[in-house]
DNA sequence: TACCAGGAGAGCG
DNA sequence: CGCTCTCATGGT
C-alpha cells in the first residue's frame, strides 16, 4: 500500500470522464474548471481527465484508492465489453458517437434513492432535487479550502427520521412518500441492499420492486449502476424512443414484443448497450434543442 | 403557454 | 395484457 496521499492516477484508455459523469447515471457531479467535483461516499473527490488517465483529488490523505478505482471501473476490460455488442448499425452508430462512455460502480442506497427522485425529472433537475437532500440531510464532508461546503447522501436512518412535508420542501413532490416509506423500510432493516447483488437478476429485480416508488425500470438502474447487474436495462422514455425509431421503423411494437427483443439482441452487457443507446438519443436531443453546446 | 421529463401504481375492459 | 390517468415541479 503507498503512502497516504492527496493525490492519484488512474491510468486507463478508452474513458470519457465527462460524458460519464454526465450521463445520467449518478447525479452528484459538478464542472469545476476543466474538472469534476463531487462526493463518493463520505469522501470530497476532485477528477480531471488526462490523456493516459484520469487524476483524482481528494480533501484528506488515502492509503488504498481502491474504493475510488472500484467507483470509477477503471479496471473492467472495455473492449471486450464493446465485442459483445451485436454488430447492427443503431448500435455501431451509438458506441462511435459515445466511444469512452463508461458504467460507474455506486453505492447502492444512494443510487436506489436517487432513483426513486428521478421519476419524470429530467437529468438537470434530479441534480438539483439530490444537492438539496444532500445539503439538508446529508453529512458534512471535508473539502479544501475556498471549495463550497460538501455533503455525504444521507443515509436511511436520516431520512426515516424525517416527515413527509419536510421531504416535500426539497422539491421531490409525490416521489416523497416514496422515498421516505423506502427509507423507512431500509432503516428498519427490513430490506437488505448487499444481499441483492447475491441473487438472480429476475429475482433481485422482484424483491426491489416491492419497494414504494419501485418499479422494473428504477429496479433495473439500481441493479446496472450499483448491483454489478450488467445485463440489466433499465426501460425509459428514451429507450423505447431509441428502440422504437433504430430498430422497429415504422411498426408498432408492443412492450412485451420490445422487451423480448432487448432480452435476446443485446447480450450479456445489454445494460452497456442501454447506456450506449440511452446516451446517444439525449446527445441529439440536446444538439437539436441547444447547438451551442456543440463542440 | 404548452409540452415534457432516465415512472409507478391504480383502475378499467 | 394493454390502455389511461394522476401524482409535483420546473426546464425549455
Amino acid at each position: 500500500m503507498a503512502n497516504p496521499a492527496l493525490s492519484t492516477f488512474f491510468a486507463v484508455r478508452d474513458y470519457d470522464l465527462a460524458t460519464t459523469l454526465n450521463s445520467g447515471q449518478a447525479f452528484r457531479w459538478l464542472p469545476d474548471g476543466d474538472a469534476w467535483v463531487g462526493v463518493v461516499g463520505k469522501r470530497w473527490v476532485r477528477l480531471r481527465a488526462e490523456r493516459n488517465g484520469i487524476a483524482a483529488e481528494t480533501a484528506e490523505p488515502i492509503g488504498d484508492w481502491r474504493w475510488l478505482a472500484d467507483y470509477l471501473q477503471t479496471y473492467v476490460d472495455f473492449d471486450s465489453i464493446l465485442a459483445t455488442f451485436s454488430g447492427d448499425a443503431p448500435m455501431r452508430a451509438a458506441v462511435t458517437a459515445c466511444r469512452g462512455l463508461r458504467l460507474l460502480r455506486q453505492d447502492p442506497w444512494e443510487c436506489l434513492a436517487s432513483f426513486i427522485l428521478s421519476a419524470t425529472k429530467q437529468v438537470v433537475q434530479i441534480r438539483q432535487i439530490v444537492a438539496l437532500l444532500c445539503k439538508r440531510y446529508g453529512e458534512p464532508v471535508p473539502a479544501p479550502r475556498g471549495q463550497p461546503p460538501a455533503f455525504a447522501f444521507p443515509t436511511p436512518e436520516k431520512l426515516a427520521s424525517a416527515t413527509e412535508s419536510q421531504l416535500r420542501r426539497c422539491k421531490m413532490g409525490f416521489r416523497a412518500p416514496n422515498l421516505l416509506a423506502t427509507a423507512r423500510t431500509v432503516a428498519r432493516g427490513e430490506f437488505d441492499l448487499e444481499r441483492l447483488r447475491h441473487l438472480r437478476l429476475r429475482q433481485a429485480r422482484s424483491e426491489l420492486m416491492k419497494l414504494p416508488g419501485v418499479g422494473p425500470k428504477i429496479a433495473d438502474c439500481v441493479l446496472l449502476f450499483a448491483c454489478g447487474y450488467p445485463r440489466a436495462f433499465p426501460m425509459d422514455v428514451w429507450i423505447l424512443k431509441a428502440l422504437r425509431q433504430l430498430y422497429f421503423p415504422r411498426r408498432r411494437p408492443t412492450s412485451g414484443q420490445l422487451r423480448q427483443f432487448v432480452e435476446t439482441h443485446f447480450g450479456p452487457y445489454a445494460g452497456y448497450a442501454q447506456q450506449y443507446l440511452f446516451h446517444y438519443m439525449r446527445m441529439h436531443h440536446l444538439l437539436r434543442s441547444r447547438p451551442a453546446l456543440r463542440e
